[in-house]
DNA sequence: TAATTATATGAACATCGTTTATTTGATGAG
DNA sequence: CTCATCAAATAAACGATGTTCATATAATTA
């Protein structure tokens, strides 16, 4: 059936048309400029059409969402290139932050925003997130293997270090750091990953000559 | 003049009428609950009136938004009890959590939510959130002066502390930890808290018997 | 060519935050 | 006591928002 097909063709184009100008938009002009009658005006529709390809608003924030985990899932296999299991952790939380800082209209709709996750209920809408979650778990039970780690749940572990870095992020991505000077936060944030990754780094004391 | 003066209370009381009824508001139906219009409906009074009280919405949000730092930190001081400087740091953290968890709206307008920080330039509307900062430091600082952490800086450790606290926090009231089946979050969470302080303690495999 | 179906839209609805012109009610002066 | 003055309250409107629905247009099928 050559003629559905080139309708679904038609559609799927549509809709990719409406995201990409929402993704524009998002990225432009930030945050608030993205409504749907901007949508629509960009692209020179009417804001009833979009509807015909998105079932609300949500809709369409939840599918820049999926798109957000896209991007941040290929940035964090690029620490794939560090061998050593421990560096790559450290470098895992260093590009955690600054895919967050870098690209804040993303990370806040990927972790952040009450809108586009509300109405998501299905476990598979979440597997392009839960797949960045396995990578750093399987970091982790690279750095416990490693004796890097105590061998711990590595559930716990994982979510110990995730809160910490999405702390970091979303502390200042929602303006809760008045109490750093701005021109010190980076220094601040580096400080700190310095700081836990030290800490947490299993009996660092007793030094065999382990590391490097 | 008596006269003046019983203006100013009666100005005094509707602003606090306001701001109790839109803390109901809150606290009882959550958040989109809290709209102008539906303060106003609350207190039979009309929409325009909540303008001769606040500036603006925002106004509102952040006099709750300082209200709930008040009573945050008034839970926060239950710590001192605790006399060991690390287990009062431990307890610091499990104390934040619940205080996120048990007061999400609360917590949610002071920690997350754009809203009331959005127009605030002032570094003495602040204070209040200042105040609980500091708080913290000198509880490192405690723990410093103690040998349970490093001597390191103060604003650093402390800037990684909260990092973690707020990011379970927001992770969970925020609804990001699918990946973590709610029945075991709780556990997760405290182990996660367990986790990271064990990690941290200063030299614990040395043991030269200082705890307890 | 006529009937059917999918696509697009204009206009409307309800709601939001906010502003302005007007009315109400209390206070002070003559 | 009456009238002018001033602050408090409001009704009505403005410009937005997300969303829906009846209608019109274009494409496909019979």
């Amino acid at each position: 059936m050559g003629i559905t097909e080139r309708k679904q063709k038609a559609r799927l184009a549509m809709r990719t048309l409406i995201l990409d100008t929402a993704m524009r938009l998002f990225l432009e002009e930030g945050f608030e400029k993205v409504t749907v009658r901007r949508i629509a005006g960009a692209i020179e529709y009417s804001p009833a059409t979009i509807y015909l390809y998105f079932r609300d608003k949500n809709d369409i924030l939840f599918a820049l969402h999926a798109e957000g985990f896209d991007r941040f899932y290929r940035l964090q296999q690029t620490v794939l290139q560090v061998k050593d299991p421990w560096e790559r952790l450290r470098m895992h939380a260093r590009v955690y932050i600054s895919f967050a800082l870098e690209n804040r209209e993303y990370y806040d709709l990927m972790f952040i925003m009450r809108g586009p996750v509300e109405k998501l209920k299905a476990a598979r809408d979440w597997s392009v997130g839960i797949r960045s979650y396995d990578f750093l778990k399987e970091n982790i039970r690279d750095c416990m293997a490693a004796g890097y780690l105590p061998k711990t749940e590595v559930d716990v572990a994982a979510f110990a270090i995730w809160s910490f870095t999405h702390g970091m992020a979303s502390l200042i991505i929602r303006q809760r750091c008045a109490m750093i000077s701005p021109d010190l936060l980076s220094s601040v944030v580096d400080g700190a990953i310095d700081f836990m990754t030290a800490r947490i780094e299993k009996g660092k004391m007793i030094g065999k000559g382990r590391r490097k």
